[in-house]
RNA sequence: GCCGCGAUAGCUCAGUUGGUAGAGCGCAUCCAUGGUAAGGAUGAGGUCUCGGGUUCAAAUCCCGAUCGCGGCUCCA
């Protein structure tokens, strides 16, 4: 008996279940027509033609029901091989047109005219060479091309559940018929399937949407358009503290404030080269004036290469690091929006620094710093990939620079202390960059905030410092956001908190709650409130109509940290007793009573210090 | 942009085979003046997203637009 949580079987089971499927799928719709069935993360797909009929969710429980019937029936998987020729003729006599056209190129080419279905995956040989034999699975009366490996018999499967249907391009290209991919998940065992079924209702729960709506954060609305969010009073001051923190920590690492209009001639764009490359995801604004055609700017670092270039600059000025938080807009297709992780207007925490290339590693690593700060702010763990160049001409600027600069970022990354990865092939085709990503509550990663390396910039707008020696050099441009967009970081900052922002950043820091509305109450919430502002506070009054439970239900669906219960006993003792927030007390000991006073700046300084747990 | 699915009250949703609508929450009014997670009663809210079409009749069927969701592709 094998393990069943062993990689490999779990890899099996999940391929066994992509071949089951197709089986299911082809005995209710003979004329199916399969591309390839690979295992994914957790689970497993299939793309499949099926002509006119479309699957809906409707479906699922059908295909279900019948892959259940065939592994039922316990049948054997049995592996054969056939040469090239033989299985080529074998998918002409199945009428299996994808599978001609993928044995036809293997035969031409071996796999690298299989990469772009990633043969790993498929379960196709990785190696170059042409291929001379390909195997088989049967079961039943069912055989597919496929690697494998397989389990033994279909009872071995493990738990499964068709999770969603989608369009994906035959090989993905858009110029290739449409299929629908099928997707599924799969474990070793039901209590794992369930765990992980849970695991998804969990982020459900925590979707920043949602929670966007339940907390008064932020909407759309179909007037102002698809990818425009609107802010509400309490998500903007989530927006504006973070905003706050990134310009305060960037100039505490050297960078200056700058502003930048949010329209320019299109011609800046031009030069930058984006124009071409991006021009149609530019929004354009017209002139009526004059016959100035402008753009909503899709992005910052050709503006700040003219605040660079506005005077001359001296090797001894360098490095110039320049700030600036700013929105920009971008015509993203339709399909690619959603919430607040891809809009069409986005804040940008956006820096560029120009710098000596000799002063790479020391701004990389002082970036770094600033980020590993901010990452340890809002408590997530941070691991970075560094993106490199490969051997292809896809790359602009000299080698000589691009190879000293790939050493100067993995020095910095190193000094650092970061957890890395490196990859070639995934460099910006101006320069090398460093990607991050964070770990959120749940486990998932999220890719954040980047540094990157541009050579080419420079060069395009002419930017020049004079060396020691009076001859003219050519700065390095390092772009860097350090929360990426604030929307997107929001979407992320939301789903890892769950909603329970820390005390800095809180939309609602503490709200006072009175039991009636006795003149003496209100008079001693009165100056409560008056002592919460005085401390630049954000303190709320509930003084409605509700019952006292029912007050105290609102405060914590709201989420706020802090809260006091407010009644006869408080304006005789002239004390506060505190309620503090689940998750952010400390080891479950009771707050202390405060004075008004005390209370405002004790948790004042907590804001200040941007601390995540409360220390009162 | 492409494929699939969807849009009913402010929010979350129900609405049988076509015969113009319901619940809970929220909101308003009144009663209740309360002590650490939902007090009670009454009431007001809907051109069923928008525009066409089929039909004696459309929330319901068809087409298109808009917006949303899940993917594909893209992501400066």
């Amino acid at each position: 008996m094998t393990n069943q949580n062993d990689p490999e079987n779990l890899f099996a089971m999940r391929h066994s279940l992509a071949h089951i499927m197709a089986d299911a799928v082809t005995h209710l719709w003979p004329d199916a027509k399969l591309g390839v069935g690979p295992v994914v993360e957790n689970g497993f797909y299939y793309d499949i033609d099926l002509g006119e009929t479309k699957l809906s969710e409707s479906d699922f429980k059908k295909i279900e029901k019948e892959m259940r019937r065939i592994i039922n029936q316990k049948q054997d998987f049995v592996r054969s091989e056939k040469s090239i020729d033989d299985a080529i003729a074998w998918a002409d006599a199945a009428k299996q047109p994808y599978k001609t056209e993928l044995l036809n190129d293997l035969k031409r080419a071996g796999t690298t005219i299989a990469k772009d279905l990633d043969a790993a995956e498929l379960g196709l040989p990785s190696d170059d060479s042409a291929i001379e034999t390909v195997s088989f699975y049967t079961n039943g009366d069912f055989t597919d091309l496929c690697r494998g490996p397989h389990v033994a018999n279909t009872t071995e499967v493990g738990a499964f559940k068709i999770m969603r249907v989608a369009g994906a391009y035959w090989r993905g290209n858009e110029n290739n018929p449409q299929m629908q991919r099928l997707y599924g998940v799969a474990f070793a065992t039901k209590d794992e399937l369930d765990e992980y079924l849970q695991r998804l209702e969990e982020a459900k729960k925590r979707d920043h949407r949602k929670l966007g709506r339940e907390l008064d954060l932020f909407g759309f609305s179909d007037l102002v358009g698809a990818g425009l969010p609107i802010f509400t009073p309490r998500g903007t001051v989530l927006r504006e503290e973070l905003s706050r923190y990134s310009n305060e920590l960037r100039e505490n690492y050297g960078f200056a404030k700058v502003w930048t209009p949010h329209i320019t001639k299109h011609e800046l764009y031009e030069k930058s080269g984006h124009w071409a490359k991006f021009g149609d995801e530019l929004f354009l604004v017209k002139s009526q004036e004059t016959s100035d055609q402008f753009v909503m700017k899709p992005m910052n670092c050709p503006h700040h290469t003219r605040i660079y270039a506005s005077q001359s600059r001296s090797y001894r000025d360098l490095p110039i690091r320049y700030l600036e938080t700013t929105t920009d807009y971008r015509d993203e297709k339709s399909g690619e929006l959603g919430g607040l992780s891809r809009v069409r207007a986005l804040t940008q925490d956006d820096s560029h620094v120009f710098a000596r290339p000799d002063q790479i590693e020391d701004e990389i690593e002082n970036l770094l710093n600033a980020a590993g700060e901010l990452y340890r702010t809002v408590d997530m763990k941070l691991r970075v990939r560094l993106s490199y160049r490969d051997d292809s001409d896809a790359y602009l600027g000299n080698r000589e620079l691009w190879d000293s600069a790939q050493k100067q970022l993995r020095n910095a990354v190193e000094k650092a202390g970061l957890d890395f990865f490196e990859q070639d092939g995934e460099a910006a085709f101006y320069g090398p960059k460093i990607d991050f990503m964070a770990t959120d509550a749940i486990g998932r990663e999220h890719q954040v905030a980047t540094v990157q390396l541009d050579f080419v910039q420079p060069e395009r707008f002419e930017l020049e410092y004079s060396g020691d020696d009076g001859s003219a050099q050519m700065p390095v441009m390092i772009h860097c956001a350090l929360l990426g967009s604030i929307e997107r970081f929001l979407s992320v900052f939301i789903e890892h908190t769950a909603g329970k922002f820390p005390i800095w950043c809180a939309p609602e820091q503490l709200r006072i709650i009175l039991v009636n509305d006795d003149e003496s109450l209100r008079k001693f919430a009165g100056d409560v409130m008056t002592a919460g502002r005085e401390n630049g506070l954000r303190v709320t009054l509930d003084d409605s109509n509700n019952s006292v439970g029912k007050k105290i239900r609102n405060c914590e669906t709201a989420k706020v940290p802090y809260s006091v219960v407010l009644g006869e006993r408080e304006v005789e003792s002239g004390k506060l007793p505190l309620r503090v927030r689940g998750d952010l007390a400390v080891d479950g000991r009771p707050a202390n009573d405060f004075t008004p006073e005390q209370l405002m700046k004790s948790i004042a300084n907590e804001a200040r210090a941007r601390v995540s747990k409360s220390s009162l």
